[in-house]
DNA sequence: TCATGTGAAGAGCTTCACAGCA
DNA sequence: TGCTGTGAAGCTCTTCACATGA
């Protein structure tokens, strides 16, 4: 999980980041609001936003309105307008340049069915060590050698790494992705990697949540009998 | 996400249901203290657990205390038996049958490289309509069509449901693997699905934690121009 | 009238601080 | 002494309720 920045105190003003609920919350609204775009839709109220997203209608005004004042009394938000806004606000409103590490079948996966698929992220190159799969495109993706990655790395100003190599080539990658100038990685790999202060690393891990679903999948008689206690 | 039972209220008993934080911990506990016991480790304490993983000690004990009395005061937690606890709490404990439905390249990975290199879950099967990869095995899992679903969930008492097809299929996937009997379903493609009451399903909603990734990505800029508004 | 934006109240989660026990 | 287990305090997030404005 992404730690938060500490409250700031000071005499005058106090900053609170935004919370992460609500970062998380951003790219549902997005998703919706990309589908309502598509549909022709012009205003949008939060209480259809609810229906569709399952958080209160209070809860998307109150996320909404940390960054601004997006909306109109009496008619809700300009679909168009909002999902503007929100790009902005994540950082979309310009294609992010991402570089994905490792090209086994989870990264062609993701080349083939996730990243590009959206218009927000471009991914300028894919990395491997292997022979086998250095020199294949995989869509219009070129997968590369790793010694590459730092010239791609500063000739397209890549922020972002998506990490898709097994768990013991993890820590490897890791290093030699922050060497080529990437401060933020999305790791597959179930496994934790050291990163130097300032190196945010978001884990994906998918054995977790398989892990957390199993509990509510084997609970409900638990809860049953907990309720007869 | 998953929603969480509402508190139960009458005059003599509150069951509150467990947090979703507490779940999510839990299988983090549980990598630990599979490493631990592998390391022959015999107690360890809470604070050598928050080191390892981030958490305050005082949040591990109340996470582990809300299930009962699992340490010895001045020792620690016995690495092994807290092992056996918390595999007991998630379900774990008995091995779980778990289906693949859609084997392209991220179902093959899944099968490859993740779920069955533990010893939590046994995936019995995996499904596809493609005749391409319908009779393959992959490691020890053969693909199997669609029409056998319900045979082998019946067989095998399958709980748990991975979905790993394409977006415009996942609906039809979906009513699919319920009509066999799964009530729990993890879903990885980028799409809400309709389900009925009772269904669980977790998104995995790899393109949400990507975009939520990117706001920190592209935001320290932001932060500093807030802190001097 | 209808829907936003927002203080205030409420609920839930985390940290503190320490009693209790090996 | 050392570390767990846990009420109480503190903090954050969500929901309520309503003033405000189109």
């Amino acid at each position: 999980m992404l730690k938060e920045k500490k409250v700031r105190e000071s005499s005058l003003y106090k900053v609170r980041a935004v919370s992460s609920s609500t970062i998380r919350r951003l790219p549902v609204y997005l998703r919706l609001l990309d589908s309502l775009t598509r549909d022709d839709l012009k205003f949008v109220s939060s209480k259809q936003l609810s229906e569709k997203t399952g958080y209160t209608a209070e809860q998307i005004r109150k996320d909404l309105s940390r960054f601004g004042t997006f909306g109109t009394r009496g008619a809700g938000y300009d679909t168009e307008a909002l999902r503007n806004e929100i790009l902005k606000i994540i950082g979309l409103h310009k294609k992010i340049a991402v570089i994905v590490v490792g090209v086994g079948h989870l990264g062609t996966a993701l080349l083939r069915y996730n990243v590009n698929k959206t218009p927000y992220t471009n991914v300028v190159a894919a990395f491997d060590t292997s022979p086998e799969v250095v020199g294949k495109r995989i869509l219009d993706v070129e997968v590369l050698p790793a010694h590459k990655m730092e010239e791609i790395v500063k000739k397209h100003d890549v922020k972002l790494a998506i990490l898709t190599v097994p768990s013991k080539n993890a820590q490897v990658a890791v290093d030699q992705v922050i060497q080529s100038g990437v401060q933020v990685i999305f790791n597959f790999a179930p496994t934790w990697v050291q990163v130097p202060e300032g190196v945010v690393v978001h884990n994906a891990d998918i054995s977790v949540e398989l892990q957390s679903l199993i509990y509510y999948a084997t609970t409900k008689e638990k809860e049953e009998y907990a309720s007869t206690i």
